[in-house]
DNA sequence: ACAATTCTGACGCAAATTTGACATATGACA
DNA sequence: TGTCATATGTCAAATTTGCGTCAGAATTGT
């Protein structure tokens, strides 16, 4: 449920079934295409939490599918890391230049790609990386499904939790309702705006300890926001 | 019963009548085979909790029964630790590259490989270690295929012991029922989802006792955890 | 004071979980 | 081999929990 989905690209099918097993037995949603331009597409369809490139597939060249993906909106913030053969400073020049957040150099071991892959993913999304997220005094553990403030468990629901979780991740900014919906109820849910109104009213009423202050400042007209203390 | 079952892959006789002997006067269940296709047979018979294997062996390689062994769904997440009479830093990538877990450079004392032996499948599965394993008051022996709670023996079916096991295992985490289909019931397994539910409840009955509160979470639209007290 | 916006409590519905029951499968033992 | 006891997977009813909507009350900005 909420395993990293990652996308591989790799046109060396042993060594992709290789990885493959070696990610999905450490817990991973792994997806594997061999062909650049069907990466695009399922890059698209399935959002991927991190991708994994060959430098050297068929089709288009790996370096061109990550331009691509910096290019799409969609994808554009997913973090890539790059595999390469080559040892040159020009090339891993290149691949960072291009938008890639790491590259590992052939030949490597699966743990060494594995550590990379939690490394990268503990920087941008700490959650995915099965990491408690803090702000402020509220602590989520996204493995232990759990929330706590100044160390006292919070009885939450699910959508709480989503919406709690997507604040924790992102906090200090504001979003509107229309955001929200999308982000924590998912895309395209034909949902009232007013809805978010009273789970943010429960999840307020969830987290409030200790007469502590509320941290979700509403900004009138424009959306609500988590202001950590 | 819960002995340990290794697959000792070595051509030199002496050393592996050596192992052998050491191995089983450790407890473990020893096979051993000298060639490698042999092993690969032997592998998916026996299902081996752990594979010692020589890099020179006749037939394949076994940097390619390594790599085997991956590919084979059944055998793929054994661990497998590899030996070598070389030293150089090639070998030893390329051996952790196919996916070998560990290995031990020739020459080595057997009281060395032994403590990689332990110490792999402490990390990989402590209960096959030999250790009993226990979560707030709860206690497994592995050995002894048991459980109690707080000194008292729990009646409780096979299914139920592999839940617990695993739960006991993994602690604070919240499985969805599809991982723990996956990991109690064994992969591909055609069961409905729901059908957990049922085991749930039956694990829980079984550890009820003296009225102490269930340990057993219930995280509503993602799955159970274990809460240790 | 007025209009716009947000908060709050209540309510019916829907979804998810629990529970009891049942038919079948498995294994031990005579 | 047949019998008995136990274990297993599925189902459906019962129950619990959560969700989305509404409308009146309260608040905010002008």
């Amino acid at each position: 449920m909420s395993a990293p989905k990652l996308l591989l690209v790799e046109d060396d099918m042993a060594l992709a079934e290789l990885l493959e097993y070696r990610f999905e037995n450490e817990g991973y949603d792994v997806r594997v295409t061999a062909d650049g331009e069907e990466a695009m597409v399922m890059a698209a369809e399935n959002a991927p939490d991190l991708v994994i490139l060959d430098w050297m597939i068929e089709g288009i060249s790996g370096i061109e599918v990550c331009r691509r993906l910096r290019r799409n909106k969609e994808t554009a913030h997913v973090p890539i890391i790059m595999l390469t053969a080559r040892e040159g400073e020009d090339d891993r020049v290149r691949g960072l230049e291009t938008g890639a957040d790491d590259y590992v150099t052939k030949p490597f071991s699966p743990r060494e790609l594995l550590a990379r892959v939690a490394a990268v993913l503990r920087r941008v999304r700490p959650a995915l990386a099965g990491e408690a997220i803090e702000a402020g005094d509220l602590r989520l553990d996204p493995v232990a499904h759990r929330v706590e403030r100044r160390g006292r468990q919070l009885q939450i629901g699910p959508t709480e939790y989503r919406l709690i979780k997507f604040f924790i991740e992102h906090p200090r900014r504001v979003f509107s309702r229309n955001q929200l919906l999308d982000a924590v109820w998912g895309n395209g849910s034909e949902i009232e705006e007013r809805t978010v109104d009273v789970h943010i009213r429960r999840l307020r009423k969830a987290i409030a300890i200790d007469n502590a202050r509320d941290p979700i400042r509403t900004v009138r007209s424009a959306g609500y926001a988590l202001e950590p203390v």
